[in-house]
DNA sequence: ATGCACACGTGACAC
DNA sequence: TGTGTCACGTGTGCA
């Protein structure tokens, strides 16, 4: 394989190259090559300029590249472009693993619901089974004490939450007594009114209805 | 800017370049500079053989690079460093959005835990205040009816976890009455034990005891 | 024909 | 000394 010489001969012009034909600058290091050239200038190829900007985009983009990536073993050509294999796969590991992660802690919360659900309906299907209806009664034993009468779905912290939501409105609970059976709660309380709290019976009574059905 | 002639007459020795010196091929192209090409083979330069080398590796390190990112534009050299840079980004910020979600999800259930630990401590400090204690008391009052008083902190869901403990037992509570005060829990309940449930008073009561530290 | 992208072989360095 | 990496200027095929 021979490279014929009369072919390669050439020169280039003073004008374009008078910045870059005394000393050029690659990579640092300073080309001396045109020490060793001769006088004759005459020859350029037409895609020179065309190349020089070629390699020059090519090394930018090489440096962009380099840039991105965190772990440097060497500043080589091969190296930049093998540590950025090595990063993109560390980044796609990165990405399936947190994904499964985050995937599966949405199943656990749907699982969660799912199961809960499936709470409600069964404890439904047992009332519906056995006749049992979602009931509130409140009813007036004294000026600030109460009567209350609650059948409701048996659920889950349902209990604690009604304790609260009665907390809440002022009541303070002098005996209760839970029954829960058939998929349902039977809860009859004696409440006292204390601290300005509702004493509308009817009120009351749409409240709890609010709170019963708020819990599921 | 010249370089000489003579310089860059050369020739390459017909043994290792054997195999490509009748045909190239050049990123799916056919190099078919040979035709042009005198019959004089003298000199080939030292590192002609390695720099050939580099360049397969490094042709090669790109294709790798390039097998990995999927949107492709070209497949210019050029534009496999510029996607490959823009995957980068893309992968970068998928990352970080997803750490993100996953750090905001896990901070919810942290929350959640911090609260619930927050109740725990409210309700024993507030026991304690009372100079309550958790007590659990079990007598019969039947061949198979039992007297159950459970005295413990109070916790969202607490109750209706004893519920089922009790149904798995095999008790069927016939009434039972609650009372939440001072950040305590009272229970005291009638019960059936069916289904050869356990009617060791002794064994219910340590068994009693375990649920009620399970739940904390 | 014109521009573009490429591989090639080479000299110059750096370690 | 050699081994490896680089930029360079080309020749060549393709759109």
């Amino acid at each position: 394989m021979v490279i014929k010489c009369a072919k390669m001969e050439f020169s280039n012009t003073s004008f374009d190259d008078s910045n870059i034909s005394e000393e050029r600058e690659v990579g640092g290091r300073i080309d001396k090559r045109k020490k060793i050239e001769g006088a004759d200038e005459k020859y350029k190829s037409k895609n020179l300029n065309a190349e020089r900007n070629r390699r020059q985009k090519l090394s930018e983009r090489l440096l962009q590249l380099r840039s991105l990536v965190p772990n440097i073993t060497n500043m080589t050509k091969e190296t930049i472009i093998t540590d950025a294999i090595t990063y993109i796969r560390e980044l796609q590991m990165n990405v399936d693993n947190l994904s499964e992660q985050l995937l599966k802690m949405e199943a656990t919360h749907g699982e969660e619901l799912e199961t809960k659900n499936e709470e409600i309906i069964d404890t439904a299907e047992e009332m519906g089974k056995w006749g049992i209806e979602p009931e509130v009664q409140v009813a007036h034993i004294g000026p600030t004490k109460l009567w209350i009468k609650i059948v409701c779905q048996k659920k889950r912290g349902g209990f604690t939450k009604l304790m609260e939501a009665m907390n809440v409105l002022g009541f303070d609970l002098n005996d209760t007594s839970v029954t829960a059976s058939k998929g349902a709660l039977l809860v009859t309380s004696s409440v006292e009114v204390v601290r300005g709290g509702i004493t509308d019976a009817h009120q009351i009574r749409d409240i709890l209805l609010e709170i019963i059905r708020g819990i599921y």
